[in-house]
DNA sequence: CTGAAAGCGCTTACAG
DNA sequence: CTGAAAGCGCTTACAG
């Protein structure tokens, strides 16, 4: 069917069709329980046989709501595009649609560039989008503070700020920690290191923490030659595995705060004629699809990511609805391959 | 600045401000040229000053256009969302929103089922989107068929349907296949072979016409043991390695149509205990991110993915606008690293 | 160059 | 249970 051939177009054409006001028509489509069901049923058979569709511009006018949430993540603009952080955005992505198409909403992606002060009103002030979901790993407390103090309806995935009451999903950190560094214990290392993302970060610090307690808890002792910290960059797990290396040449395990900076060490341990994880054993976290795909396969925590987004996205438009507040973890899960 | 606080929200509020009536306010903000310029530039500095923004859904449905694209890909669905089929949507995304977000146009993301038929009249008669860039890699013909079939204006990455007249963005993919086996050649290999995608795809047909013809001309023979054909899958690429293996345990180096099923296949000849490139070189196809971070490093045929992810967006627009058909093809670069 | 008025396609309080 | 009418916040042909 071209569409130049719909001839039903609007709630009056249906209306026309079945006999009835516009405002019936209406109600038929949104289940009122004010209409017969009679009623609604001859109307409701009448839009499918012509496949109508509801003009959403004009719902969210009169409505005035959008029911579209925007999807926010930082991104660098570079030659001829915004380059997009990590391979954990995608994954993410998956839930969170498959999460709001069920509850009817559409998603809006909003890269935007850190230095742009206005993408809140852009899409908040215009009616563009009722909620939105925050995912940016680095520098992400000045934009939840902000994004905070303006009283937008938002989640964030991480921890949520101490002085603000607003929604979250994160992962259990500190039991991520213990799950890796007890698998490094039980495979008979002693010298594990620590490979964080940026310190500052509350998800990085509950994760030394778990570490450390299992070091504790193992009797083996907590070296700072054996800390260090990455950016989340690729490069960045290079680097801090060089430095440790340096800090510490008799390391016999690394433990570190992602996938990425984790099969970027690998490939620098690699190059430097270590075995893995004979020699070094790596632990990773977030369970990426690279994990499986890198060599040796990555031995990593898993975040469940499909599930933390279909969590960010029930729980915003639940916020938005009842303005419920909701703080959840999600538990991690040690999954074992090759290099640990 | 709290919302609630937000006093200017509707252009009659800036109209009252300005002491104009609203047809004015809205002229002025569209830069519309039957206004003078003193007061366009009064109205401007005003809606500035109180950080006013017009409004989206009222917008479109007096314009009756919704600029908002939909970016279309299969997607299936798992446990708790969509699997989201490869890293290379994520790099394309990133040209398309910084095309679009120029043109001032918004990105909605349609992950949909193979299985779901309803898509189309759901984001286009329901006044969601304006137009649809189609990207998935699999089973896209009939897709693309249907899609032309509504005449829904959409742009495609691929090569355009033969019996349509539609948009399109895609690589040069004779080229890629020359530059990939003249660069194995070039390095003194003899025996290479070619691991395709789907092989009723016309760019791996082309890709392979590329590989045939320089093999021809350096006077290399054309043996069928040497090609073989997989799904764009991470397992078809290491299961169609160890096929050529089998049919052709001589081969000394492999064009591998992706660089996802490249890294499969060098997973499988480490595990083998080839070395690459010495016993077995490797070229990918596409310069996805994980070409810089598996190891070794991949030489891989580069598709500039952030200039097709622009063009898709810039051309898909340009066709809304005045209709104009446009099918452009990416030349393609050799991009040397360690696999090859 | 500017304004009053109609219209875009919905929803919903109000009246019956 | 149903309908007529007002309203959501824009744009634009028409009149001046």
């Amino acid at each position: 069917m071209k569409m130049s051939e719909k001839t039903v177009k609007t709630i009056q054409d249906v209306a026309r069709l079945a006999g009835v006001s516009k405002s019936t028509v209406s109600r038929a489509l949104n289940d009122s329980p004010l209409i017969s069901a009679e009623t609604k049923n001859r109307i409701q058979a009448i839009a499918r046989q012509y496949d109508f569709q509801l003009n959403i511009p004009a719902q969210c006018l009169s409505l005035k709501e959008s029911r579209t949430i925007a999807f926010v993540t930082h991104a660098c603009y570079i030659q001829d595009g915004y380059l997009v952080g990590s391979p954990f955005l995608l994954e993410v992505l998956g839930g969170i649609t498959a999460a709001l198409s069920e509850s009817r909403y559409d998603l809006l992606m909003a890269f935007i560039d850190p230095k742009d002060t206005h993408w809140l009103q852009h899409y908040q002030d215009s009616g563009r989008a009722d909620g939105f979901i925050l995912m940016t790993s680095s520098r992400k407390q000045s934009l939840v503070r902000k994004l905070a103090k303006t009283n937008a309806p938002f989640i964030v995935w991480g921890n949520p700020l101490p002085d603000y009451n607003h929604c979250s999903v994160t992962g259990d950190d500190f039991t991520g920690g213990k799950l890796a560094t007890q698998h490094l214990i039980k495979s008979g290392k002693r010298r594990i290191a620590f490979l964080g993302g940026m310190p500052d970060e509350p998800e990085v610090q509950r994760r030394y923490e778990g570490y450390c307690f299992t070091l504790h808890d193992a009797g083996l002792e907590i070296d700072p030659a054996l800390v260090t910290y990455g950016d989340y960059s690729f490069e960045s797990g290079a680097d801090a595995m060089q430095h440790l290396l340096e800090q510490a040449p008799d390391l016999d395990a690394v433990f570190v705060n992602s996938d990425l900076m984790a099969i970027s060490a690998m490939n620098l341990l690699h190059d430097r004629g270590y075995q893995i994880p004979g020699d070094v054993a790596v632990v990773g976290y977030d369970d990426l699809t690279i994990a499986e795909q890198c060599y040796p396969q990555l031995t990593t925590i898993s975040q469940n990511i499909p599930l933390a987004g279909r969590l960010l996205a029930q729980n915003l438009i639940q916020y938005l609805r009842s303005n419920t507040v909701t703080n959840v973890s999600i538990p991690p899960k040690l999954v074992v391959r090759k290099s640990a």
